[in-house]
RNA sequence: UGGGAGAUCGUCUAAUGGUAGGACAGCAGACUCUGACUCUGCUUAUCGGGGUUCGAGUCCCUGUCUCCCAGCCA
C-alpha cells in the first residue's frame, strides 16, 4: 500500500519558487487566526498546511494572532488557541505574534497613504456608505469628503486616534475607485473608530485597522513568503497587493485554497459560538463539538487529525469530506495504541452453574495484540459475570454467532460456555442467563482444539467498576446542517441524539484511569477517559464506535 | 444581468498532450480468542456540445452548473 500523499498546487508554487530562488530559498509561512472562538477542525487542516510546509521545506511558520476587532476577541480565545495549535505538533518556537503588535507601523503607514493622497477621512455613516457602494452593476457614487485636503485629512485622523470622535462617526477609507468591478475597490474602510477595550493594548486605541489594512503589512513585517489562506479570500488578494505596492514594502504572496466542510458537521466559528451560547452543547470543548479541544476531550489523537487533513488534499475545489474518512483516520491511529479493555455497556447476568461458588480466578489478557511491548494484565474471573446483552439471543436470527439456548461461545480470555436455560421477568424479557463452563478450556483455549463462532467480552460482577460512558452521535441529523427549510435556522438540524449517558461495567484495571487516556473496549470501540471522572465512577467518552460487521448483516435482514 | 474562482468514481484527490490511478465508502471472500485489525478480489468517474492533434481529463471555442463578493467582521 502506498502512504504516499500526492502534492498540491502549494507546494509546486514553493517547488517553483525555491527552484528560482525567488527567496533565495526561505519559506516562510504563518497561522494567523483571529482569537473570536477556538480552534476547529478546519483550522487542522490550515494548520497542518501551514506548518507542514514550512517544515518540508527547513522554514518557518508563525503564530499570529489577527487581533484588530478587540469587540470579538478574549484572551481566553488566545489561550485555548496556543494549547490547541500546540497539540496538533505546530512548532512556532518563540514566534508568536499578534497583529496589535503592529498598531503603531500600521498607524504609520495610513498617515503615508493620506500624504500620498491615497486615503482620506470620510463622514458618512456605516449606512450611508453601504449605499453608496453601488451593486454588482452599478458603480458606486464617490464621497462627498473625497477630495478632502491631505492637511485636513492628516488632522482628523490624527484626532481620530486622539479619541475626538464618536464610534462610527467617520473612518479612514483608501481613495480607489467607486466603479470598481471589485467590491473591496470601491475605497475600502482602513481605519474604523472603536472605543473598545483591546485584550492587548487595553485603552490605547480607539482607532483599529480592518482586515484589509492589517494582514498584508503584518505578513510583510514577518517576511511571510507564502501567505495562506482560504478560498474566499481570492477577492480580496488585489487590495492585499495593492497596499503593499503602495507602501513599497515587501511583498508577500497570497495563496488561496479550498475551505475543508464535512458531512454532519459545521466549520463556522460564529455558529459554534452560537451552539455554545445558547447551551445547545456544554462549552466549546463538549466532546461533540467539532473544535479541536472537543475532539482532543473526546479522544482523538493529533496524529489521527493530522493524517486527515494530509489525506484530504490541497485543492481549489469546493467539495465536502465525508465524516467517515476522518473516523477511519482516527480507527486507524487508536488501533495502533489504544490498550484493549473489557467493558460492558448494556449488562445482562450470566451465571455459570458449574463453576465453584466464590471462586475467583486472574486471566491473563493482553493488552494489545500487535504490540506485544504492551504486556498483559490479568482480568478477575467469577461464578457470576455480565456480558453484552447484545451477545444473547434467545433465538438466534440467520448467521448469528453468539451466545444462544444449547450454543457454545468463548468468554474472551476466560473459559467456553455453553447456555444452558434463561430466567425471565414478568414481561418475559431474559433477566439472567444460566451456562455451564468447560475446566479443559482456561483462558479460552481448547486442547481438544475444537472451535466456537464467536468470542465475546465480559466481566466478573462481584469485580466490576461501575461507570458512566458516554455515547455520541453526530451534532446534527441531517448531511448538510445548513440545509434548513425557508425561515428556520441551523439548529433545527441538531440531532436529539447526539448524546446518550450510559451506566456501564468495566473491568477493575479501568479504576482511577488518568483523564485523557485512550482505550478499546473490545468489540465495541474506543473510549477516552473524561476529566468528569471520579475515584469512584470513572467517566469515558466513545471515540468511536469499531466497525461493526454484524450490525450490517442484521440492519440488512 | 458585474467581478472572482471552480467542475475527474457515491466522497476526497492524482494524472502537468501518451495505460484515467489512490484513499474512504460500498459489495464479495480469506483470516481471526475482538463479526475489530489485516489480506484478497470486485463495482463505479473526466459537466454538455464542437474543434486542434497520430493521440485530449489536460489545448482552443461554446454552453451549463456550483461556490465567493455590495461589514466601519475576519
Amino acid at each position: 500500500m502506498s502512504d504516499a500523499v500526492p502534492s498540491h498546487f502549494i507546494r509546486d508554487i514553493i517547488l517553483e519558487d525555491i527552484k528560482s530562488g525567488k527567496h533565495d530559498g526561505r519559506v516562510q509561512t504563518r497561522f494567523p487566526p483571529e482569537p473570536n472562538g477556538y480552534l476547529h477542525v478546519g483550522h487542522a487542516k490550515s494548520i497542518t498546511i501551514n506548518f507542514g510546509l514550512a517544515e518540508e521545506f527547513g522554514g518557518l511558520c508563525n503564530l499570529r494572532f489577527d487581533d484588530t476587532n478587540p469587540s470579538k476577541e478574549e484572551v481566553e480565545y488566545v489561550d485555548s488557541i496556543i494549547e490547541d495549535v500546540r497539540w496538533l505538533g505546530g512548532d512556532f518556537g518563540d514566534r508568536m505574534f499578534y497583529a496589535s503588535d503592529y498598531f503603531e507601523q500600521i498607524y504609520q503607514w495610513a498617515e503615508q497613504l493620506i500624504q500620498k493622497g491615497l486615503a482620506y477621512v470620510c463622514d458618512l455613516t456605516g449606512e450611508q456608505v453601504r449605499e453608496t457602494r453601488g451593486t454588482p452593476t452599478e458603480p458606486g457614487t464617490e464621497s462627498p469628503y473625497r477630495s478632502r485636503s491631505v492637511e485636513e485629512n492628516l488632522d482628523l485622523f490624527r484626532r481620530m486616534r486622539a479619541g475626538e470622535f464618536p464610534d462610527g462617526t467617520r473612518a479612514l477609507r483608501a481613495k480607489i475607485d467607486m466603479a470598481s468591478p471589485n467590491f473591496n475597490f470601491r475605497d475600502p474602510v482602513m481605519y474604523r473608530i472603536l472605543h473598545a477595550h483591546h485584550h492587548r493594548t487595553g485603552d490605547k486605541w480607539c482607532i483599529y485597522p480592518m482586515y484589509d489594512f492589517a494582514h498584508g503589512q503584518s505578513d510583510s513585517i514577518e517576511r511571510i513568503t507564502h501567505s495562506i489562506c482560504t478560498l474566499e479570500f481570492e477577492d480580496h488578494r488585489p487590495l492585499y497587493d495593492w497596499y503593499i505596492q503602495q507602501l513599497g514594502i515587501y511583498p508577500p504572496r497570497q495563496i488561496e485554497f479550498d475551505r475543508l466542510s464535512i458531512t454532519y458537521t459545521l466549520l463556522s466559528k460564529r455558529k459554534l459560538l452560537t451552539l455554545v451560547q445558547d447551551k445547545h452543547v456544554s462549552g466549546w470543548n463538549d466532546p461533540r463539538m467539532p473544535t479541536i479541544s472537543g475532539m482532543r476531550r473526546r479522544g482523538y489523537s493529533p496524529e489521527a487529525i493530522s493524517n486527515f487533513c494530509k489525506r484530504i488534499g490541497v485543492s481549489k475545489t469546493n467539495g465536502t469530506t465525508e465524516l467517515q474518512l476522518l473516523e477511519y483516520y482516527v480507527r486507524e491511529d487508536l488501533n495502533k495504541h489504544a490498550l484493549r479493555v473489557m467493558a460492558v455497556l448494556d449488562p445482562l447476568k450470566v451465571v455459570i452453574d458449574n463453576y465453584p461458588e466464590g471462586q475467583v480466578e486472574h486471566m491473563a489478557a493482553v493488552n494489545h495484540p500487535e504490540d506485544e511491548s504492551a504486556g498483559t494484565r490479568t482480568v478477575p474471573f467469577s461464578k457470576v459475570l455480565y456480558i453484552e446483552q447484545d451477545d444473547f439471543r434467545e433465538v438466534p436470527p440467520p448467521k448469528y454467532f453468539r451466545l444462544s439456548p444449547g450454543r457454545e461461545v468463548r468468554l474472551r480470555y476466560g473459559y467456553f460456555i455453553t447456555c444452558t436455560s434463561v430466567v425471565k421477568d414478568a414481561a418475559g424479557k431474559v433477566v439472567e442467563v444460566h451456562c455451564t463452563y468447560d475446566p479443559a478450556t482456561s483462558g479460552g483455549n481448547a486442547p481438544d482444539g475444537r472451535k466456537v463462532k464467536s468470542t465475546i467480552h465480559w466481566v466478573s460482577a462481584e469485580h466490576a467498576v461501575d461507570a458512566e460512558v458516554r455515547i455520541y452521535e453526530t451534532l446534527f441529523a441531517k448531511e448538510d446542517p445548513n440545509d434548513v427549510p425557508e425561515g428556520a435556522d441551523f439548529t433545527v438540524n441538531l440531532n436529539p441524539k447526539s448524546l446518550d449517558v450510559q451506566r456501564a461495567k468495566v473491568e477493575p484495571s479501568l479504576r482511577g484511569a488518568a483523564a485523557g487516556s485512550r482505550y478499546q473496549f473490545e468489540r465495541l470501540g474506543y473510549f477516552a477517559v473524561d476529566a468528569d471522572s471520579t475515584l469512584a465512577v470513572p467517566v469515558f467518552n466513545r471515540t468511536v464506535a469499531l466497525r461493526d460487521a454484524w450490525a450490517k448483516i442484521e440492519a440488512k435482514a
